[in-house]
DNA sequence: AGATAAATGTTGTTTTATGTTGTATTTACC
DNA sequence: GGTAAATACAACATAAAACAACATTTATCT
């Protein structure tokens, strides 16, 4: 599966790593071969990732500034969006919330723009970000270090910081969503923190798009019997709905 | 699932951020592409909600709940800009700064999206979750619940939060320079972080644009001599040039 | 050395990004 | 409220780049 790199490869790769961009043309004229040659080095190399093909260049995958977690929450937008927005049909002006980072709960604490007066604890700093400084909310977020992935604190100390509050609603999103496992996470750090999510709220609700049915992951979150509501963008097959129902879950399926 | 932004898409989102609305034509003209090159990367964005569409223009989505903290990041950006793009100059990659909240420390912050590797320790949400994702960066914040004119947390936890880190570079905003009473604060909580700040930094200076000169605030923050440097778009009159000089401060005026 | 395989270059065609032109909307002004 | 200017949109035009097929050079192996 991994090829060795010839020179002319890794000198590409150096070249890029270190402008962050590069056109093909300029590598063919200072490394003195044929643009085609360029084309048939980089073609591994963007196979396998480490590189991003643009028309005339190549560039880094991840520009410098535009970090994974932003162009994840490009991902999906509609159905992540459709979802926020029958979340924050739940909501009311003044409600009391806690939210566990990932990009769909960013996408619905945008949403949230339009409630007035919110307790929000979170451990996202994106979410913080986004609803401290407007509408008389008040925010809560745990601190500590930063998880470089999403921008979240995570640890004894963010669970300790959760475990202090009580809130009307308490929403989660989800790594995988499988009618055995149940809900599943790749990270211990964060299936803990969602854990304790959901045991500050009086309603307890998932966000996930219906891309994590059906699969697992390495950490359990919780059981579905831990959970009042499932908010999908698709209809869960029968085994993961009967799995869902009989534990008494409501389930909304919106349209993306 | 076109998630990945091409160089012109990035530098459009920078500058509408940066001032809030920018105008189709100055984009093209600036971009040196014509106006349909231009309509046709933000058709995407638009898409996605990042940014929103208007006639001859575009701009931040937010207009539903503006908050003045955002406001403010919008007025006197270029001499902000400057003074922050001067201040990155003395930043290497993988360096320790401790930051606290303000106009001109975010806009700072923005900068340092052109640095990798940086340890970051800050009280201010915005400024954590511009870096905390990006190019390795390692980011401590300071928790808590977060205040609403600028979402940051302040009080005895985040001070004794600040208080357990050593850093290179301590740098804070100021509300107000006065050549007798020292840089000052309108706000008891800020004005304390900030003097936590300033004693956990081997290099300690102070960004401020020449509007705070000779002006007085409520609480005193440090002394002259508490700093190593300051950086603003104006030279100081007389006499607070004076005071500065006496106490060693090494003082910078860029162009805005 | 000669045969063979691999790498690189060439040529002709297809695709892509961008620009241009003409027309329909929207905004602004009287 | 009607008209002129500005902006948007759609359809077409074009040059640059990607691609594919074939030709040539360079390297490899008995």
């Amino acid at each position: 599966m991994k090829t060795e790199l010839s020179k002319r490869q890794t000198q590409i790769l150096d070249r890029v790593r270190e402008h962050g961009t590069f056109a093909i043309a300029s590598l063919a004229e200072s490394l003195d071969v044929s643009l085609e040659t360029i084309r048939r080095d980089i073609k591994p190399l963007v196979a396998s990732r480490e590189i991003l093909r643009r028309h005339g260049s190549i560039a880094m995958p991840h520009e410098l500034g535009e970090a994974p977690f932003e162009r994840r929450l490009r991902e999906h937008v509609d159905a992540k969006r459709a979802i926020a927005r029958r979340a924050a049909r739940m909501i009311e002006d003044g409600d009391s919330l806690m939210l566990d980072t990932g990009t769909t709960t960013s996408i619905f604490a945008r949403e949230l723009l339009k409630k007035r007066n919110l307790t929000v604890v979170t451990n996202s700093s994106d979410i913080a970000r986004t609803l401290a400084i407007v509408n008389g909310n008040r925010v809560y977020m745990a601190g500590g270090e930063l998880n470089g992935a999403n921008g979240a604190a995570f640890g004894p100390s963010a669970i300790a910081f959760a475990a202090s509050f009580h809130v009307r609603h308490a929403i989660i999103s989800i790594g995988a969503l499988h009618a055995d496992f149940g809900p599943s996470d790749s990270h211990l750090a964060e299936a803990e923190f969602a854990r304790m999510v959901l045991s500050r709220g009086e309603h307890r609700t998932i966000l996930s798009d219906r891309s994590k049915f059906g699969r697992n992951a390495l950490i359990k979150v919780c059981d579905f019997s831990d959970i009042n509501r499932l908010i999908s963008d698709g209809m869960p097959d029968e085994k993961l709905g009967a799995a869902l129902q009989a534990a008494g879950v409501n389930v909304n399926v919106v349209a993306p």
